[in-house]
DNA sequence: CGCCAGGACGCCC
DNA sequence: GGGCGTCATGGC
């Protein structure tokens, strides 16, 4: 990655980035894009640290009004600037269905998402779609003004007060987390420290976290690279490309390389309908 | 209308 | 330990 400063924005060069592929490929559900003269502009957030950023080419981006400052210390460890993408699609590459993978989606990075907020996204991914996810995260945001609640907000919650959400079952679940996080019962910041089946099975005491929802935390929101989460998607994945098993020398960085496979497979499937 | 969605839970055997 | 119905809601 290469960046210089251009009046108020940054001016960002990076092969292994590609907007659409990242941040609309269910890993975050913040990210909306908007109209622009540009190949394509999103505006989100990262903890609440908000961002407009837009794609001029390929491999070229903009960070819109953004100092130096604040780039280094937010905007590359959230785009994962520092881990090199080129090396890791080399060495997934060995493997065939992987490397068509990452020859189809290669723009695809891995965000460091907050701990907190992934662990209520993906909780309310259960059982859901892309598009309602976002819907239920967004009358969240807005109802704290545009800003994602701290567990202490959300703790004061119930699941009757949350109805406003329209998130169904997963409701109770929500408050549970919101509780459990803002008494102390569980820190997300000494889970994250934690050798991984510990960190999964301390998440999994949390309602409505099971095996997928764990996965996910410990990968989007804590960097957890070996987490690797299985849906319906890799599930079909793994039955059709691995039977006898996923590639060991993938193990470290599996997540990032099922992020990659997600994306196939599902282009795959809509291709054929 | 019925089927499905980046699943988890409770109950059954 | 695996199998199955159920859980809200809405896109298609």
């Amino acid at each position: 990655m290469d960046y210089r400063v251009q009046g108020n924005d940054i001016i960002v060069y990076e092969p292994d980035l590609d907007l659409d592929e990242t941040l609309d490929c269910g890993q975050a559900f913040r990210w909306k894009k908007i109209p622009s003269d540009y190949i394509c502009t999103y505006e989100g957030a990262f903890l609440n640290e908000r961002l407009t950023v837009s794609q001029t080419d390929k491999g070229s981006f903009i960070f819109h009004n953004t100092d130096e400052n604040d780039f280094i210390s937010k905007w590359i460890n959230y785009f994962d600037f520092e881990t090199d993408y080129s090396e890791l699609k080399r060495r997934f590459s060995e493997d065939e269905t992987l490397s068509k993978a990452c020859s189809f989606a290669g723009g695809i990075r891995l965000l460091k998402q907050d701990s907190w907020e992934c662990l209520i996204s993906f909780i309310i991914s259960q059982n859901n779609n892309i598009p309602r996810i976002k819907g239920i995260i967004d009358r969240l945001c807005e109802h704290y003004h545009d800003k994602f609640p701290d567990c202490e907000k959300l703790s004061a919650e119930t699941p009757e007060s949350l109805s406003y959400l329209r998130s169904g079952f997963r409701a109770k679940y929500i408050a549970d987390a919101a509780q459990k996080t803002a008494d102390g019962t569980i820190s997300l910041a000494s889970i994250a420290k934690m050798p991984v089946d510990e960190a999964r099975a301390a998440l999994k005491q949390i309602k409505g976290v099971g095996p997928k929802v764990a996965e996910c935390v410990l990968l989007f929101g804590m960097y957890r690279t070996e987490a690797f989460p299985i849906d319906v998607w890799i599930k079909r994945v793994l039955a059709e490309y691995y039977p006898d098993g996923f590639p060991k020398f993938a193990e470290k960085h599996a997540g990032i390389a099922q992020q990659y496979l997600f994306h196939y497979i599902r282009s795959i499937s809509k291709n054929n309908e």
